[in-house]
DNA sequence: GTCTATAAAGCGATAGAC
DNA sequence: GTCTATCGCTTTATAGAC
Protein backbone atom coordinates (compact mmCIF):
# COMPACT_ATOMS: atom_id res chain seq x y z
CA UNK A 1 0.00 0.00 0.00
CA UNK A 2 1.29 3.18 -1.22
CA UNK A 3 1.59 6.29 1.27
CA UNK A 4 -1.43 7.84 -0.19
CA UNK A 5 -3.51 5.20 0.11
CA UNK A 6 -2.87 4.55 3.09
CA UNK A 7 -4.13 8.47 3.77
CA UNK A 8 -6.96 8.05 2.05
CA UNK A 9 -8.02 5.06 4.56
CA UNK A 10 -7.66 7.60 7.32
CA UNK A 11 -9.73 9.90 5.41
CA UNK A 12 -12.08 7.43 4.64
CA UNK A 13 -12.20 5.88 8.27
CA UNK A 14 -12.88 9.38 9.86
CA UNK A 15 -15.66 10.35 7.06
CA UNK A 16 -17.68 7.21 8.20
CA UNK A 17 -17.73 8.21 11.32
CA UNK A 18 -19.20 11.70 10.22
CA UNK A 19 -22.10 10.04 8.37
CA UNK A 20 -22.52 7.41 10.99
CA UNK A 21 -23.06 10.10 13.77
CA UNK A 22 -25.31 12.60 11.11
CA UNK A 23 -26.29 10.49 8.60
CA UNK A 24 -25.93 11.00 4.91
CA UNK A 25 -27.92 14.36 4.88
CA UNK A 26 -26.78 16.01 8.26
CA UNK A 27 -23.13 15.03 7.56
CA UNK A 28 -22.24 18.70 6.44
CA UNK A 29 -19.13 19.61 4.80
CA UNK A 30 -18.01 22.03 7.77
CA UNK A 31 -18.68 18.85 10.00
CA UNK A 32 -16.62 16.75 7.48
CA UNK A 33 -13.73 19.22 7.15
CA UNK A 34 -13.44 19.36 10.80
CA UNK A 35 -13.17 15.40 11.33
CA UNK A 36 -10.72 14.53 8.58
CA UNK A 37 -8.35 18.29 9.40
CA UNK A 38 -8.72 18.95 5.91
CA UNK A 39 -10.42 22.18 4.34
CA UNK A 40 -13.22 21.95 1.49
CA UNK A 41 -10.43 22.41 -1.32
CA UNK A 42 -8.73 19.38 0.22
CA UNK A 43 -11.52 17.34 0.34
CA UNK A 44 -12.92 18.02 -3.29
CA UNK A 45 -9.19 17.33 -4.73
CA UNK A 46 -9.64 13.96 -3.10
CA UNK A 47 -13.48 13.49 -4.10
CA UNK A 48 -13.96 15.71 -7.36
CA UNK A 49 -17.49 14.41 -6.86
CA UNK A 50 -18.48 16.11 -3.79
CA UNK A 51 -20.49 14.50 -0.60
CA UNK A 52 -22.22 11.33 -3.02
CA UNK A 53 -18.34 10.41 -3.70
CA UNK A 54 -17.43 10.30 -0.59
CA UNK A 55 -20.39 8.60 0.88
CA UNK A 56 -20.39 5.63 -1.90
CA UNK A 57 -16.28 5.21 -1.10
CA UNK A 58 -17.33 4.84 2.50
CA UNK A 59 -19.76 2.27 1.64
CA UNK A 60 -17.41 0.47 -0.66
CA UNK A 61 -15.02 0.50 2.29
CA UNK A 62 -17.39 -0.41 5.22
CA UNK A 63 -18.32 -3.75 2.60
CA UNK A 64 -14.54 -4.31 1.90
CA UNK A 65 -13.70 -4.62 6.03
CA UNK A 66 -16.76 -6.84 6.37
CA UNK A 67 -15.06 -9.14 3.17
CA UNK A 68 -11.81 -9.26 4.59
CA UNK A 69 -13.30 -9.86 8.38
CA UNK A 70 -16.11 -10.94 8.59
CA UNK A 71 -17.38 -13.14 5.38
CA UNK A 72 -14.16 -14.62 4.30
CA UNK A 73 -13.10 -16.28 7.53
CA UNK A 74 -16.79 -16.90 7.70
CA UNK A 75 -16.30 -19.23 4.29
CA UNK A 76 -13.36 -20.42 5.42
CA UNK A 77 -12.79 -21.81 8.77
CA UNK A 78 -12.01 -24.57 9.58
CA UNK A 79 -14.31 -25.13 11.63
CA UNK A 80 -17.87 -23.44 11.03
CA UNK A 81 -19.43 -23.54 14.37
CA UNK A 82 -16.15 -21.73 15.28
CA UNK A 83 -16.29 -19.53 12.28
CA UNK A 84 -19.81 -18.40 13.07
CA UNK A 85 -18.88 -17.23 16.57
CA UNK A 86 -16.13 -15.31 15.70
CA UNK A 87 -18.29 -13.46 13.34
CA UNK A 88 -20.75 -12.84 16.50
CA UNK A 89 -17.56 -11.92 18.27
CA UNK A 90 -15.97 -9.01 15.74
CA UNK A 91 -19.42 -7.76 15.34
CA UNK A 92 -19.95 -6.94 18.93
CA UNK A 93 -16.67 -5.68 18.27
CA UNK A 94 -17.38 -3.29 15.55
CA UNK A 95 -20.52 -1.98 16.96
CA UNK A 96 -18.86 -0.88 20.21
CA UNK A 97 -21.77 -2.91 21.84
CA UNK A 98 -24.29 -1.08 19.84
CA UNK A 99 -22.96 2.29 20.83
CA UNK A 100 -21.81 2.47 17.46
CA UNK A 101 -24.44 2.51 14.54
CA UNK A 102 -24.18 0.50 11.32
CA UNK A 103 -23.75 3.11 8.31
CA UNK A 104 -25.78 0.63 5.84
CA UNK A 105 -28.36 0.26 7.70
CA UNK A 106 -29.29 4.02 8.35
CA UNK A 107 -28.30 4.50 4.72
CA UNK A 108 -30.92 1.90 3.99
CA UNK A 109 -33.63 3.59 5.97
CA UNK A 110 -32.76 6.90 5.24
CA UNK A 111 -33.67 8.95 2.11
CA UNK A 112 -30.22 8.72 0.56
CA UNK A 113 -31.18 4.68 -0.40
CA UNK A 114 -32.31 5.46 -3.53
CA UNK A 115 -28.32 6.44 -4.82
CA UNK A 116 -27.05 4.03 -2.75
CA UNK A 117 -29.24 0.70 -3.49
CA UNK A 118 -26.83 -1.33 -4.90
CA UNK A 119 -24.00 -0.84 -2.27
CA UNK A 120 -26.64 -1.71 0.76
CA UNK A 121 -28.07 -4.60 -1.18
CA UNK A 122 -24.38 -5.98 -1.48
CA UNK A 123 -23.33 -5.34 1.89
CA UNK A 124 -26.16 -7.51 3.64
CA UNK A 125 -26.53 -9.98 0.43
CA UNK A 126 -23.12 -10.99 1.15
CA UNK A 127 -23.66 -11.25 4.95
CA UNK A 128 -26.33 -13.72 4.65
CA UNK A 129 -24.69 -15.65 1.86
CA UNK A 130 -21.24 -16.12 3.94
CA UNK A 131 -23.24 -16.63 6.65
CA UNK A 132 -26.01 -19.45 5.02
CA UNK A 133 -22.74 -21.26 3.55
CA UNK A 134 -21.32 -21.94 7.00
CA UNK A 135 -24.55 -23.25 7.87
CA UNK A 136 -24.60 -25.42 5.25
CA UNK A 137 -20.98 -26.55 6.06
CA UNK A 138 -22.79 -27.49 9.46
CA UNK A 139 -25.41 -29.21 7.92
CA UNK A 140 -28.33 -27.23 7.48
CA UNK A 141 -30.31 -27.51 3.72
CA UNK A 142 -30.26 -25.03 1.46
CA UNK A 143 -33.72 -23.11 1.92
CA UNK A 144 -33.42 -23.60 5.76
CA UNK A 145 -29.46 -22.08 5.89
CA UNK A 146 -30.61 -18.73 4.08
CA UNK A 147 -33.79 -18.70 5.76
CA UNK A 148 -31.62 -18.50 9.09
CA UNK A 149 -29.02 -16.68 7.97
CA UNK A 150 -31.28 -13.66 6.76
CA UNK A 151 -32.69 -13.62 10.26
CA UNK A 152 -29.84 -13.86 12.59
CA UNK A 153 -28.50 -10.66 10.37
CA UNK A 154 -31.98 -9.05 11.04
CA UNK A 155 -31.73 -9.59 14.51
CA UNK A 156 -27.92 -7.57 14.19
CA UNK A 157 -29.72 -4.62 13.05
CA UNK A 158 -33.15 -5.20 15.29
CA UNK A 159 -30.66 -5.02 18.30
CA UNK A 160 -28.99 -2.03 16.97
CA UNK A 161 -32.16 -0.17 16.68
CA UNK A 162 -33.42 -1.27 20.06
CA UNK A 163 -30.06 -0.86 22.35
CA UNK A 164 -29.80 2.84 20.96
CA UNK A 165 -33.69 3.64 21.58
CA UNK A 166 -33.39 2.54 24.88
CA UNK A 167 -29.81 3.24 25.75
CA UNK A 168 -28.92 0.22 26.93
CA UNK A 169 -25.28 -1.59 25.75
CA UNK A 170 -26.47 -4.59 27.28
CA UNK A 171 -29.30 -5.79 25.23
CA UNK A 172 -27.16 -5.39 21.99
CA UNK A 173 -24.86 -7.61 23.22
CA UNK A 174 -27.25 -9.89 25.07
CA UNK A 175 -29.31 -10.28 21.64
CA UNK A 176 -26.26 -11.20 19.87
CA UNK A 177 -25.27 -13.71 22.62
CA UNK A 178 -28.96 -15.37 22.41
CA UNK A 179 -28.63 -15.04 18.43
CA UNK A 180 -25.89 -16.99 17.78
CA UNK A 181 -27.11 -19.79 20.71
CA UNK A 182 -30.08 -20.03 18.16
CA UNK A 183 -28.14 -19.98 15.23
CA UNK A 184 -26.02 -23.02 16.43
CA UNK A 185 -28.06 -25.03 18.41
CA UNK A 186 -31.28 -26.19 16.33
CA UNK B 1 -62.90 16.70 18.82
CA UNK B 2 -62.82 19.98 17.72
CA UNK B 3 -62.74 21.22 14.38
CA UNK B 4 -59.37 22.35 14.84
CA UNK B 5 -57.63 19.73 16.14
CA UNK B 6 -59.11 16.92 13.68
CA UNK B 7 -57.46 19.61 10.91
CA UNK B 8 -54.06 19.49 13.46
CA UNK B 9 -54.29 15.46 12.92
CA UNK B 10 -54.13 15.92 9.45
CA UNK B 11 -50.65 18.03 9.24
CA UNK B 12 -49.34 15.62 11.51
CA UNK B 13 -50.39 12.89 9.63
CA UNK B 14 -48.65 14.77 6.71
CA UNK B 15 -45.71 15.49 8.45
CA UNK B 16 -44.96 12.21 9.69
CA UNK B 17 -44.90 10.78 5.95
CA UNK B 18 -42.21 13.85 5.04
CA UNK B 19 -40.47 12.53 7.82
CA UNK B 20 -40.50 9.07 7.45
CA UNK B 21 -39.57 9.76 4.30
CA UNK B 22 -36.64 12.09 4.67
CA UNK B 23 -35.91 11.99 7.85
CA UNK B 24 -35.40 15.14 10.40
CA UNK B 25 -32.12 16.22 9.14
CA UNK B 26 -33.71 15.70 5.54
CA UNK B 27 -37.25 16.88 6.09
CA UNK B 28 -36.87 20.89 4.92
CA UNK B 29 -39.82 23.22 5.32
CA UNK B 30 -40.00 23.35 1.77
CA UNK B 31 -41.14 19.58 1.69
CA UNK B 32 -43.41 20.21 4.63
CA UNK B 33 -44.95 23.03 3.27
CA UNK B 34 -45.74 20.73 -0.23
CA UNK B 35 -46.67 18.05 1.79
CA UNK B 36 -49.16 20.06 3.69
CA UNK B 37 -49.94 22.52 1.31
CA UNK B 38 -49.87 25.19 4.12
CA UNK B 39 -47.35 28.25 3.70
CA UNK B 40 -44.23 28.66 5.85
CA UNK B 41 -45.83 31.06 7.48
CA UNK B 42 -49.07 29.16 8.39
CA UNK B 43 -46.60 26.49 9.98
CA UNK B 44 -44.93 28.69 12.35
CA UNK B 45 -48.91 30.10 13.15
CA UNK B 46 -49.65 26.08 13.69
CA UNK B 47 -45.11 25.33 15.50
CA UNK B 48 -44.11 28.48 16.80
CA UNK B 49 -41.16 26.46 17.67
CA UNK B 50 -40.56 25.14 14.16
CA UNK B 51 -39.60 21.83 13.33
CA UNK B 52 -38.15 20.53 16.26
CA UNK B 53 -41.53 21.23 17.78
CA UNK B 54 -43.53 19.99 14.57
CA UNK B 55 -41.37 16.62 14.81
CA UNK B 56 -41.88 16.45 18.67
CA UNK B 57 -45.77 16.44 17.93
CA UNK B 58 -45.81 13.75 15.23
CA UNK B 59 -43.60 11.53 17.74
CA UNK B 60 -46.25 11.99 20.16
CA UNK B 61 -48.91 11.53 17.59
CA UNK B 62 -47.23 8.30 16.51
CA UNK B 63 -47.04 6.85 20.19
CA UNK B 64 -51.06 7.84 21.34
CA UNK B 65 -51.45 5.80 17.85
CA UNK B 66 -50.17 2.52 19.05
CA UNK B 67 -51.44 2.99 22.74
CA UNK B 68 -54.60 3.24 21.38
CA UNK B 69 -54.13 0.61 18.52
CA UNK B 70 -51.86 -1.68 19.69
CA UNK B 71 -50.74 -1.34 23.24
CA UNK B 72 -53.98 -1.54 24.96
CA UNK B 73 -55.83 -3.42 22.49
CA UNK B 74 -52.33 -6.18 23.53
CA UNK B 75 -53.46 -5.48 27.59
CA UNK B 76 -56.78 -6.06 27.37
CA UNK B 77 -58.07 -8.51 24.78
CA UNK B 78 -59.58 -11.56 26.44
CA UNK B 79 -57.30 -13.82 24.72
CA UNK B 80 -53.86 -13.31 24.46
CA UNK B 81 -53.20 -14.97 21.73
CA UNK B 82 -55.60 -13.22 19.94
CA UNK B 83 -54.14 -10.05 20.96
CA UNK B 84 -50.97 -11.09 19.62
CA UNK B 85 -52.25 -12.00 16.40
CA UNK B 86 -53.83 -8.93 16.09
CA UNK B 87 -50.89 -6.80 17.00
CA UNK B 88 -48.33 -8.64 14.47
CA UNK B 89 -51.65 -7.86 11.71
CA UNK B 90 -51.77 -4.34 12.30
CA UNK B 91 -48.11 -3.76 12.80
CA UNK B 92 -48.34 -5.33 8.97
CA UNK B 93 -50.80 -3.07 7.87
CA UNK B 94 -49.22 0.17 9.67
CA UNK B 95 -45.49 -0.27 8.00
CA UNK B 96 -46.70 -1.37 4.64
CA UNK B 97 -45.23 -4.97 4.87
CA UNK B 98 -42.37 -3.21 5.10
CA UNK B 99 -42.54 -0.54 2.35
CA UNK B 100 -43.36 2.14 5.62
CA UNK B 101 -40.50 3.26 8.19
CA UNK B 102 -40.40 3.06 11.56
CA UNK B 103 -40.00 6.89 12.12
CA UNK B 104 -38.96 6.25 15.68
CA UNK B 105 -36.60 3.85 15.09
CA UNK B 106 -34.88 5.79 12.24
CA UNK B 107 -35.23 8.87 14.78
CA UNK B 108 -32.98 6.39 17.29
CA UNK B 109 -30.90 5.65 14.56
CA UNK B 110 -30.18 9.31 14.17
CA UNK B 111 -28.42 12.20 15.00
CA UNK B 112 -31.53 13.84 16.28
CA UNK B 113 -32.17 10.78 19.27
CA UNK B 114 -30.67 13.21 21.96
CA UNK B 115 -33.19 15.56 21.25
CA UNK B 116 -35.87 13.15 21.44
CA UNK B 117 -34.61 10.14 23.52
CA UNK B 118 -37.33 10.40 26.05
CA UNK B 119 -40.08 10.07 23.19
CA UNK B 120 -37.84 7.25 21.65
CA UNK B 121 -37.74 5.20 24.73
CA UNK B 122 -41.40 5.80 25.48
CA UNK B 123 -41.97 4.40 22.26
CA UNK B 124 -40.18 1.15 22.75
CA UNK B 125 -40.69 0.50 26.19
CA UNK B 126 -44.44 1.38 26.33
CA UNK B 127 -44.31 -1.74 23.03
CA UNK B 128 -41.87 -4.03 25.28
CA UNK B 129 -44.16 -3.76 28.34
CA UNK B 130 -47.90 -4.45 26.57
CA UNK B 131 -46.49 -7.47 24.83
CA UNK B 132 -44.68 -8.73 27.76
CA UNK B 133 -47.79 -8.29 29.96
CA UNK B 134 -50.08 -10.33 27.17
CA UNK B 135 -46.81 -12.94 27.39
CA UNK B 136 -47.18 -13.29 31.02
CA UNK B 137 -50.86 -14.16 30.84
CA UNK B 138 -50.38 -16.84 28.80
CA UNK B 139 -48.15 -18.15 31.22
CA UNK B 140 -44.70 -16.80 30.74
CA UNK B 141 -42.74 -15.94 33.67
CA UNK B 142 -42.10 -12.36 34.63
CA UNK B 143 -38.28 -12.12 33.17
CA UNK B 144 -38.85 -14.30 30.16
CA UNK B 145 -42.80 -12.65 29.00
CA UNK B 146 -40.06 -9.31 29.31
CA UNK B 147 -37.02 -10.86 27.16
CA UNK B 148 -39.15 -12.28 24.57
CA UNK B 149 -40.87 -9.50 23.91
CA UNK B 150 -38.10 -7.05 23.73
CA UNK B 151 -36.79 -9.68 21.13
CA UNK B 152 -39.58 -9.82 19.07
CA UNK B 153 -39.85 -5.80 18.80
CA UNK B 154 -36.29 -5.94 17.89
CA UNK B 155 -36.86 -8.34 15.16
CA UNK B 156 -39.70 -6.19 13.87
CA UNK B 157 -37.51 -3.53 13.86
CA UNK B 158 -34.24 -5.47 11.98
CA UNK B 159 -37.39 -6.74 9.35
CA UNK B 160 -38.21 -3.35 8.56
CA UNK B 161 -34.32 -2.91 7.89
CA UNK B 162 -33.66 -5.42 6.13
CA UNK B 163 -36.86 -5.17 3.77
CA UNK B 164 -35.54 -2.23 3.18
CA UNK B 165 -32.31 -3.11 2.55
CA UNK B 166 -32.92 -5.82 -0.14
CA UNK B 167 -36.25 -4.31 -1.40
CA UNK B 168 -38.41 -6.73 -0.92
CA UNK B 169 -41.70 -6.35 1.16
CA UNK B 170 -41.89 -10.50 1.20
CA UNK B 171 -39.25 -10.23 3.51
CA UNK B 172 -41.07 -8.08 6.40
CA UNK B 173 -44.11 -10.33 6.29
CA UNK B 174 -42.18 -13.27 6.19
CA UNK B 175 -40.14 -12.02 9.35
CA UNK B 176 -43.21 -11.19 11.52
CA UNK B 177 -45.08 -14.46 10.56
CA UNK B 178 -42.02 -16.16 12.03
CA UNK B 179 -41.46 -13.86 14.94
CA UNK B 180 -45.44 -14.30 16.09
CA UNK B 181 -45.46 -18.02 15.16
CA UNK B 182 -42.20 -18.72 17.48
CA UNK B 183 -43.57 -16.26 20.72
CA UNK B 184 -46.44 -18.18 20.91
CA UNK B 185 -45.53 -21.90 20.25
CA UNK B 186 -42.41 -21.87 22.66
C1' DG C 1 -55.16 32.47 9.85
C1' DT C 2 -52.61 32.50 5.59
C1' DC C 3 -49.86 34.45 2.48
C1' DT C 4 -45.50 36.80 0.22
C1' DA C 5 -41.26 38.95 0.97
C1' DT C 6 -37.19 38.88 3.15
C1' DA C 7 -33.68 38.36 6.53
C1' DA C 8 -29.58 35.87 8.32
C1' DA C 9 -27.16 31.85 8.33
C1' DG C 10 -25.55 27.63 6.38
C1' DC C 11 -25.27 24.63 2.46
C1' DG C 12 -22.47 22.18 -1.43
C1' DA C 13 -19.33 23.41 -4.67
C1' DT C 14 -15.73 26.25 -7.27
C1' DA C 15 -11.82 29.53 -8.31
C1' DG C 16 -7.53 30.85 -7.78
C1' DA C 17 -3.43 32.10 -4.84
C1' DC C 18 0.39 29.83 -2.97
C1' DG D 1 -1.90 19.53 -2.52
C1' DT D 2 -3.90 22.74 0.55
C1' DC D 3 -5.73 26.78 1.66
C1' DT D 4 -8.96 31.12 1.70
C1' DA D 5 -12.42 33.55 -0.47
C1' DT D 6 -16.45 33.43 -2.65
C1' DC D 7 -20.39 31.96 -5.61
C1' DG D 8 -25.22 30.68 -6.00
C1' DC D 9 -28.53 28.41 -3.72
C1' DT D 10 -31.21 26.58 0.14
C1' DT D 11 -32.01 26.57 4.84
C1' DT D 12 -34.78 28.02 9.11
C1' DA D 13 -37.15 31.65 10.78
C1' DT D 14 -39.44 36.32 10.95
C1' DA D 15 -42.13 40.52 9.48
C1' DG D 16 -45.91 42.48 7.85
C1' DA D 17 -49.73 42.88 4.32
C1' DC D 18 -54.29 41.14 3.76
Amino acid sequence: MTKTEAARGDILAALAEVFRAHGYEGATLALISEATGFGKGSLYNFFPDGKEQMAAEVLASIDRWFVDNIYTPLRTASDPAKGIAAMYAATDAYFRSGQRVCLVGVVALGASRDIFAAKVKTYFVGWVDALAAALRRLGDERGAARRKAEHAVLEIQGALVIARALDDSKVFSRALAESQKRLVKR
